[in-house]
DNA sequence: GAGATCACG
DNA sequence: ACGTACGTGATCTCT
């Protein structure tokens, strides 16, 4: 028996395109040809391969205008017209099929529905095929039988139909489908149907009656009020029987071999996504067919370094992560002089070149690979990916990403070095050499017209102030790194896992049965299943485990308490503490890497490790900081911005009563809680101030009704109240908020205090949903990309100002609003008072700015 | 490799 | 009628 996958094609291209709606300004290549829905539809039937697997499979379109029912073309005719930006993209899907090897089809006068239904029709009569259709058209459902079955796409995942789970669900067979669209109507397809009947009423007349022909027999049964809709729409009705049946023999003959899923032309695919610029595609290409790269001279005694003017340099490593991997070389590139410097002669050939090194890819990676060589000089003029992040290019870890952006055939990192996932491969050193000296070239001719790019977007400043200076100060953090205490990490592991094993336990016995608590699917079963426990959410097809949804029924089994425990503690000891001891170094220290170049903020991130999610809200999992030490003689000192965000948007949106109440230093949700319920600040109760410190929150990450309700859980409506009520009494709140959004909808970006940039594509969305984040990205980018540019500024003056001052302190950890440093016991209130000073006088605002300061010997007590 | 979950600001 | 707070990273399960 052969499956033949029937995909609608049509359909596939319609959702991609709504689903991600062309705008005029993004997804489109540089000839200004729109890609959004080729990209759809491309990632659509990668995804439909790599999960049917098929070995037949045909892709059915639309063709032609007029249509098999002439008397009723006007119905049809009345669907919105195809836009043209969709239109042209249609043939580049068709191309993209042939060079997948998959055919297509299409009939003169005929629907992509009509094809399939013929198609169906035929694995009907063979008995040697079944078919699969795949569309979120429901109307397919009908052409559902033993033969046939559908998946039907939803917005994020599928539903399967077969003839008895269609039954299951419906209570009619799969061809009444036709009768419940002529009972019901359907909208989007111009189906009249009998005006005032729903779905529901419509498969309950189908369930009493057995057809549409069966419901117009028994009209004397029904009720008079129904009986009067029937029978005024009766001509209707019969209409749209025809309309919504789906013809079957559209005349074509069917070749078994043509439907047959051939070898995929990989060359033409790669040129149709480079033209295309489907970077994800392109990297996932098996890519066969080598890129062509120069060969490099490679330096074999650093004699032959002849080296006279400004350079590019291109590290190359063996693994991402540059605390702990090898160096294999570096590329180096001018105009008229190029090289590569294998890994043994780099410390030898430093002097020679390091006087003309001004541009790199990733200027803190090199510097801190250097510092673990102990090279301690490396300075560079320009760093090529932080610019290209600064001014919105495609940056990512591997620099053939932008390359390619910028029509660069530079290959991709994990072709060349990946054996598979997680195994990396040296490869010969010519290979390695040409890689480096391409990527160095690039950055080389790329330099100056990002240079220029900074400087139209007056960015300058951003880039040479902060983001520059700020690479270093990063780098000397990774390379310092923190002590962690191995022996009290083993000693909290060992608890931990005999607290795991107990719970374990106590959760079987309570099941009644042994299970993976930690797989959300069958400890949804056994608890809304077997333990029949109510779940307490709408009607949706996974339960969910979350916290918020078990919180809810604790008190309904002793089950829950236990499984809260398990998963607070599993959770500790798989990320905190064997986590973490995998990244301690012989040194005795974790080196994070901060991601400079990630957010669409203007935050850090922190990797391998992640020291900015260590836990600290919920008591337990607050003691692994313990293991968080300073070194010898020394103390952690932390240092935290006080409610910056809301500070910010008191400047920003110019707030009075705000603005005062932080100048007098008072408790600000304790202010806006006083202000908001009309009550002097002694009758705060703990309640209010719980709820104003939501709804400030809720401000600041750009409010929803809906958002507020579910955080603080109360009635949509009441939230409602709550916000109307905030921004009666902050008038200058609610004007700031409409001004942003406005701005933001008439420049189609934001920016914070400091010239950061943020392109929101939502706003030009056609989906309401996706516009209304874009409002809510609108109004929190610049406040929370304001607070990132202030303590990234303040580091960089921390960092000159321990230097000229000739202190041994040193940063050591950034967490967004916090700062901090392993300190010399000698040091420590010079240490405290020039933190503090920087950071509270880094800007200049309406407001003052206030750090709290805290210290100790671990990162426990420092906070 | 994606989704669910949960750690942080 | 729809689906919803902003920004991250690591680990686990499951396809």
């Amino acid at each position: 028996m052969e499956k033949i996958l029937l995909v609608d094609g049509n359909n596939l291209v319609f959702r991609s395109y709504f689903a991600t709606a062309y705008n005029g300004n993004l997804m489109k290549n540089k000839e200004g040809v729109p890609t959004n829905a080729l990209f759809g539809f491309t990632s659509m039937i990668h995804k439909i391969v790599t999960e049917e697997k098929p070995t037949y499979m045909i892709v059915a379109f639309d063709k032609g205008k007029t249509f098999r029912h002439e008397k009723y073309t006007e119905y049809k005719a009345g669907r919105n017209a195809t836009p043209d930006e969709l239109k042209v993209q249609i043939p580049l899907c068709k191309e993209l099929l042939t060079h997948m090897g998959i055919k297509y089809y299409e009939c003169d006068n005929y629907e992509a529905d009509d094809i399939i239904g013929t198609f169906a029709k035929f694995c009907d009569e063979k008995e040697e095929f079944i078919g699969t259709i795949i569309s979120s058209d429901r109307d397919l459902l009908q052409l559902i039988s033993p033969d046939v079955d559908m998946k039907l796409l939803k917005q994020k995942d599928f539903i399967r139909y077969n003839e008895k789970t269609f039954f299951e669900d419906y209570g009619i067979e799969p061809a009444k489908v036709v009768d419940l669209k002529a009972l019901m109507g359907d909208a989007s397809d111009n189906i009249p149907g009998v005006n005032g009947i729903g779905e529901k009423t419509a498969l309950k007349l189908l369930h009493d009656y057995g057809s549409l022909k069966g419901v117009y027999d028994h009209l004397a049964d029904l009720t008079p009020k129904m009986r009067e809709k029937l029978e005024k729409d009766r001509e209707n009705a019969f209409m749209s029987y025809d309309l919504a049946t789906i013809y079957r023999s559209v005349p074509m003959e069917i070749h078994i071999d043509d439907v047959k899923i051939k070898e995929q032309d990989t060359k033409a695919l790669i040129k149709l996504y480079e033209e295309f610029e489907f970077q994800s595609f392109l990297s996932k290409m098996d890519q066969t067919v080598e890129r062509k790269l120069e060969s490099a001279k490679i330096i074999q005694n650093i004699e032959e370094i002849q080296l006279t003017k400004p350079s590019s340099l291109y590290m190359e490593l063996l693994g991402t992560n540059y605390h702990m991997c090898k160096v294999l070389g570096l590329g180096i590139y001018n105009d008229t002089e190029s090289f590569f410097i294998p890994s043994y002669l780099i410390k030898e050939a430093y002097p020679k070149i390091k006087n003309y090194i001004a541009y790199v890819y990733d200027l803190k990676k090199v510097y801190v690979a250097f510092k673990w060589m102990h090279i301690d000089d490396f300075k560079v003029d320009f760093d090529v990916m932080i610019a290209a992040y600064l001014l919105d290019y495609h940056v990512k870890e591997d620099i053939a990403y932008l390359g390619n952006s910028f029509d660069y055939a530079i290959p991709y990192y994990h072709h060349v070095y990946m054996q598979k996932i997680k195994v990396y491969k040296e490869p010969s050193m010519d290979v390695i050499a040409a890689n480096a000296v391409s990527k160095a070239k690039f950055v080389y001719e790329i330099q100056k017209r990002l240079k220029k790019e900074l400087e139209e977007e007056n960015m300058n400043s951003l880039y040479y102030e902060m983001e520059h200076p700020l690479a270093y100060v990063l780098g000397d953090m990774e390379y310092v790194g923190v002590y962690v205490n191995r022996d009290t990490l083993q000693a909290m592991g060992e608890e931990m896992k005999a607290k795991i094993a107990v719970l374990e336990e106590e959760i079987y016995a309570a099941a009644d049965c042994i299970f993976n608590i930690s797989s959300p699917k069958q400890l949804g079963e056994i608890l809304f299943e077997k333990l029949k426990l109510t779940y307490p959410k709408r009607t949706k097809k996974n339960y969910s485990t979350a916290v918020e949804i078990l919180e809810k029924i604790k008190d309904e089994h002793p089950i829950i308490e236990k499984i809260l425990s398990y998963r607070l503690v599993t959770k500790l000891y798989a990320t905190y503490v064997e986590g973490l001891s995998n990244f301690i170094l012989e040194d005795g220290k974790i080196h994070t890497i901060y991601t400079q170049t990630l957010t669409r903020t203007g935050r850090l991130s922190s990797i391998e490790p992640n020291l900015q999610n260590i836990p600290i809200r919920n008591e337990y999992g607050r003691l692994i900081r313990k293991v968080f030490t300073p070194s010898e003689d020394s103390i952690l000192i932390s240092g935290d911005y006080s409610q910056i965000e809301l500070r910010l948007l008191a400047h920003m949106a110019n707030v009075e009563t705000m603005i005062e109440a932080f100048k007098k230093n008072q408790d600000i949700h304790m202010h806006t809680a006083s202000e908001i319920f009309h009550v002097a600040e002694e009758e705060v109760s703990k309640d209010m101030r719980r709820i104003a410190k939501a709804v400030n929150f809720g401000i600041i990450y750009g409010i929803s009704s809906y958002g507020l309700s579910e955080n603080i859980g109360m009635k949509t409506h009441e939230a409602k109240e709550f916000i109307t009520n905030y921004l009666e009494t902050y008038p200058g709140i609610k004007e700031y908020m409409d001004r942003m959004v406005e701005k933001a909808y008439q420049d189609g970006f934001v920016k914070t205090l400091y010239g950061r940039k943020r392109i929101i594509d939502e706003l030009n969305n056609k989906n309401y949903v996706i516009r209304q984040t874009g409002e809510r990205i609108a109004l929190n980018t610049p406040i929370q990309g304001t607070s990132a540019d202030i303590i990234k500024l303040a580091m960089v003056k921390l960092a000159f100002e321990f230097k000229r001052q000739g202190l041994k302190s040193k940063m050591i950890i950034q967490v967004h609003d916090e700062l901090v440093l392993d300190a010399l016991e000698s040091e420590k209130e010079q240490a405290i008072q020039i933190m503090k000073d920087v950071m509270e006088h880094i800007a200049d605002l309406k407001v003052p700015l206030k750090i709290d300061v805290e210290y100790g010997s671990d990162w426990y007590q420092a906070k």
